[in-house]
DNA sequence: GCGATTTTGACAACCATTTTCATTTCGCGG
DNA sequence: CCGCGAAATGAAAATGGTTGTCAAAATCGC
């Protein structure tokens, strides 16, 4: 029952950034695995819904997924070019999502905040 | 060149909280206007480019567009219950955005934050 | 063991969005 | 007004990540 959902776990951990869906079964299957891209899906969202994993949508869509290094609240700053994740705290913009949701009588108040970037890898390899 | 594009962006500015693409073209044609879907994707994209309208992907993956308010940069407050929205400005996320990007030798930040909550007409109606 | 429940996976269906491509409209100098 | 190249339009088809289906397989409770 946690066979394939710990493989896939697992892949989240040894990876370095976020990875989709179908990027983890290729390479759960290049690796001699049998499993099904169902269930490496199903495996993805109970994991999400789990809380042991992040999930983030690309601009193009794609839902990606990551394991926590933290089990704390925290954002992520994100590589455009290749996808180098840095986990980062930020009370700044916690205080700052509160106060203005209270402000506008907002209750129950959570966010999503995303930074994304170019890391000083890509920008250095891009110069030509 | 903007009839259409005019009458899009007409649809967005004359609505209260955010409209999905599918739900332009309807509209668009229930009042008889002769307009093709694809023309909408484009009108919207273009009004997206030019900033002259506002994008967010809801979670389940379709992309809603609202007419802004303002045409500074500014991030929203959406109510999870009823969708009525509020435009906030957020100095203090974007000294911090920059400054976490900066601090791990990213470039070119860029960042997407979004506030949810309940508002208050929603929270009042709903004590039973 | 054995029936009930859950998990799995091949395949089909979904559906918002994008591509294609032929047609229409627009811009504009002549 | 004409004519022509560029841009816009839209019907239809393709795309592609994700979800639904359903029968077979694994697992659990006892
Ligand atoms: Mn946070
Ligand atoms: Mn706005
Ligand atoms: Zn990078
Ligand atoms: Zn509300």
């Amino acid at each position: 029952m946690t066979s394939r959902r710990e493989a896939v776990h697992d892949i989240l951990r040894k990876s370095e950034g976020f990875r989709s869906a179908q990027d983890v079964y290729a390479q759960l299957r290049s690796a001699g695995a049998k499993i099904g891209l169902t269930t490496v899906y199903r495996a993805l969202q109970a994991l999400a819904d789990g809380g042991k994993v992040d999930v983030l949508r690309t601009d193009d869509g794609e839902s990606v997924y990551r394991a926590c290094a933290t089990d704390t609240h925290h954002h992520h700053l994100v590589c455009r070019k290749c996808g180098h994740t840095v986990e980062v705290a930020g009370p700044a913009v916690e205080r700052w999502a509160e106060a203005v949701g209270a402000e506008h009588g907002f209750t129950e108040v959570t966010h999503t905040v995303e930074v994304f970037g170019t890391c000083s890898g890509c920008s250095t390899s891009a110069r030509s």
